[in-house]
DNA sequence: TTGTACGCGTTATCAC
DNA sequence: GTGATAACGCGTACAA
């Protein structure tokens, strides 16, 4: 059923019962009563593809986002994509995912959607290059950046404040009275991962300690547990590590569960993001918490505002306050 | 730039760059290769809303599953989205996700596509009750049950062998030397509990013990961890208890290190699923694990193939052999 | 082998 | 306040 064939089931023309449709103004009481009766009774809903070519707007995001390979990996990182594919979702827009590799970059694949068939753009995390990223902006499209951030740039993005809080995690090693304190992070351009070394560098400058950064190619649970056999951890080791993230701490403990080396007293470990499992670790993890539903709405409302009010052209960073949560790793 | 502007700049009619663009036979190749270097050259795609429109056909999926709201809850259960929606993309399809909530049923929301907007539809997770799955049956779309089944009517679905694995499962228990062995199930009415209760049942008459089931309300990790208290563990107690899920058994497990209460002696647990994060419990978590990639690759394939080949209507049910993998908690 | 003409179902414009 | 009509961009039957 189409509009012609219910127009001429109910004598009211097309045009009317699209207007009906689409909210618009002028109908009479009794011709809109009608229009909505029959709609109802019929179970008329608009051809999605007639409507999107003669209104000549798209109703898709493209979700930009490093492609994972193992189970593993996916796992081990927050779904902030719950969050704002629901509320682009209720706003009449769908979700397509579009996968960036580090080697072959952001790939379209053979999908029928080209970059011009998006209505926009959300790039997520953190391990997206500068480069990708002003590859996106030539398409012309809005785009937001979740987890990210450019220095050379501006850029629309929504952050967490990184350098504030692994300075306060830092200072809880420090307070606990290690001398040695490392920080594990991950491939040096990622934007977190400054921003954390920042905090972290400046804790340790304020406490006068000699500052030790280990780089790690990727930050994902099977390289935390690395580090465990990297930093020679034995009973007697008296040690603060900080990682750049959970998945990689949990790693570490993990690893340091299997050995029997006891965490929480000579060695305190801290991690980044308080993803669900961090509570669950043997001891609990002490973390900062990132909150990214937050932050997911957020950069998907901006979006929706961007691609609505194509003319307003300013960039907005948003900075989404996370908080230390303190169990028992430290 | 559309199929007539482009046709003008190269002087080929619209409808022979149309037959390049969808590889229709008997085009010289002459002008293919002319044709084919111009859209290179000019980026040139086809429009999206206007090419479905005209073909009168669906490029969308709907995956069905049921609504959860903690991120714990979210966290603990298989992602096996990935694996299928890869696939449907791959094949020129998006997947739009539709929730089902236990007190509204299925939600299509305000979302522009309405049930004969979408290609078909894969109903994902045991969750689902028969009378939704009918509802949808209504549609008069191919659909595809994943890990669910139904008893009384035939249907496409794709599920794991349950009741075997479960009965490998307490037959662990069995020969470890339990005379109480409980299984923890949910929801009665869910389609895997009950073959998972088959399973447990069949083991437990061959070795002639008394059979102990408790159903919970839902089979999350907050569920399991009450369990722990429910069954009045303490250090001497001696029993097997076999959980419907990992997430219940990761739950008991937790609550059990939280009390010091040691787990694979006296005390043994298995699971079911094999999350990835059943091998970082504290012990290690014994589980049947079922090939959730396997399964979802299998049944969205199964899908494409009856949305293509719609004459075709031969129900088709496939199982998809689990293993059991043995670690400490046995 | 290639081009012309029409129709897909909707919205916007213009008339009434 | 309502209806007729012309687009939107593509695929396909038919003509050449």
């Amino acid at each position: 059923m189409n509009l012609k064939e219910l127009s001429e089931k109910i004598e009211v023309s097309a045009s009317t019962i699209s207007r009906v449709l689409n909210d618009k103004p002028g109908i009479s009481e009794a011709t809109r009563a009608k229009v909505l009766e029959a709609i109802e009774k019929e179970h008329f809903t608009l051809n999605f593809a007639a409507r999107n070519l003669v209104k000549a707007e798209s109703r898709f995001i493209g979700i930009i986002s490093r492609k994972r390979t193992s189970v593993e990996d996916v796992i081990f990182f927050h779904h902030s994509i719950n969050q704002f594919q629901e509320i682009l979702l209720q706003n009449n827009y769908f979700c397509v995912p579009i996968a960036y590799y580090d080697d072959k970059g952001i790939d379209f694949g053979n999908a029928p959607l080209s970059p011009n068939d998006y209505a926009g753009f959300i790039i997520r995390g953190q391990s997206i290059p500068q480069k990708e990223i002003l590859s996106v902006k030539k398409f012309g499209k809005p785009f937001i950046l979740l987890e990210n951030s450019l220095y050379e740039t501006k850029v629309n993005c929504v952050v967490c404040n990184d350098a504030e809080l692994e300075y306060e995690l830092t200072k809880i090693l420090i307070n606990k009275g290690h001398k040695r304190i490392v920080h594990v992070t991950g491939p040096d351009y990622w934007y977190n991962n400054k921003e954390r070394i920042k905090g972290y560098s400046n804790a340790m400058n304020e406490a006068a300690l000699e500052k030790e950064i280990i780089c790690m190619e990727d930050t994902v649970l099977s390289t935390g547990r690395k580090t465990f056999e990297l930093l020679n951890i034995d009973e007697e080791t008296n040690i603060g590590v900080s990682f750049v993230n959970d998945a990689m701490a949990i790693g570490f403990i993990k690893e340091a569960n299997d050995n029997n080396i006891k965490i929480g007293e000579n060695i305190s470990v801290v991690g980044f993001d308080d993803i669900p499992w961090a509570s669950l670790t043997t001891p609990p993890l002490t973390t900062a918490r990132i909150e990214i539903d937050d932050m997911g709405k957020l950069a998907s409302m901006r979006l929706l505002d961007m691609i609505s009010n194509s003319n307003n052209t300013k960039t907005v960073k948003s900075i989404v306050d996370g908080k230390i949560i303190i169990r028992n790793t430290t």
